[in-house]
DNA sequence: GGATTAGATGAAGAAAGCTTCAGGTTTGGA
DNA sequence: TCCAAACCTGAAGCTTTCTTCATCTAATCC
């Protein structure tokens, strides 16, 4: 399965010259675009190279099919997202709850508002049979960081770190994506950030037992 | 726009006869069934009948068209939900945090378990264009009755009750959901509604001043 | 028991989109 | 300058799916 899904999904050709590289990113931009502008059931590959400023013909020299567009897509922004996740937990291992919190909470946010428009046209797209693999591949990956780093918070013990961390992971995520839908403006991003510290610093503080070391 | 979504997804025909009524019972469920074994993507009107055990002129009969049939779907289910929420909050009226907590997540869990294999196919169609407009519809009913219910919470006030019920009904419905998708063994049902509770209560009393009456 | 209405059928028309491929253009090195 | 490789084009084939409608069967009422 692993193995047909990256043969289905990886590219035909690499760029070599200056022009391909440019008209692969062109795709990959015109692909959020359409997204955002028609909604995934309206996005066809013709629309996309259209925007693209490309011809249909030369889209499939890159991809190899429509799911593949699309895979790319959100497989380069999940990863982008996955990896802020997994430094900031890297660096916050031994903090208090407090900071740890803090800092990952920050990185979500940071990273999902870098680009909103990317974001939210991919949650559309998520949903597909393989976008979930990949949110799922790479949500495994954040909440193990998760729970590696909430294992060293000093004084605190977790009756069950995977749950609570799903729990915690739920939160975040979906919240991030509510003021996202509702426009994201500065200010709701500004107290999406410290309602999230308070909610999960909040849910640690209850959940946890302390931890005589 | 809200007349012609009514007129372009309202039945053709309502069932007179007993056996009409059994056909379209039929039509709902197979439309869950065939979403849960073939995805949103592979769900056809043709299968659909087929698997009802009808022919696909039949199903054109009750609902003028695909999307119909999806919309009324998710209608019937989030409604559902919708209902049970605004009913447990107008029972918590005024009373303290914790019983409100306990009464709306209660209420919500039970409602989105009772039919486990609905509530999990119907994720998939509720990113559709037409099921956005359901889910905020709904969620908005139920984030004002939520809001409504706080408000009354005797000894607290909250800066900001939109967002902070915002922050909570994001966090229980994802929550719920990845419990949904990753099985929903009664061991983690009960695990969610506890902790649930823990997380929504901590927030709520973090995120709330000490009111004087 | 005959007429009227409700319900059911499924082949076929129509539309839409994915993908290919034969042939053209551009680039860059020899 | 010339050629091979890289790149681009877009009309057309192919497949898939939605939806209709002429026709048939079953129920209901008088």
């Amino acid at each position: 399965m692993r193995t047909q899904e990256l043969r289905e999904f990886s590219p035909r050709k690499t760029p070599v010259q200056a022009r391909s590289g440019v008209t692969v990113e062109a795709i990959q931009e015109a692909t959020i675009q359409v997204l955002l502008e028609h909604g995934r059931e309206r996005l066809t590959t013709t629309r996309v190279a259209e925007r693209a400023g490309v011809s249909v013909g030369t889209l499939y020299q890159y991809y190899p099919n429509k799911r593949a567009l699309l895979f790319s897509a959100l497989e380069q922004h999940l990863s982008r997202v996955g990896d802020a996740v997994e430094r900031a937990c890297r660096e916050q291992l031994h903090q208090p709850l407090e900071p740890m919190v803090k800092g990952v909470v920050e990185a979500f946010v940071d990273a999902k508002m870098e680009r909103t428009d990317i974001s939210l046209a991919l949650y559309s797209i998520a949903s597909e049979l393989d976008g979930e693999v990949l949110v799922r591949r790479i949500g495994t990956r954040g909440r193990n960081a998760l729970a590696t780093m909430l294992e060293t918070a000093p004084g605190v013990r977790f009756e069950n770190v995977q749950f609570t961390v799903m729990m915690m992971f739920a939160a975040i995520t979906n919240a991030t994506r509510a003021v996202l839908e509702s426009g994201a403006s500065p200010k709701m991003v500004r107290m999406l950030r410290r309602e999230l510290v308070l909610l999960c610093h909040g849910y640690l503080a209850c959940s946890g037992t302390p931890k005589l070391e």
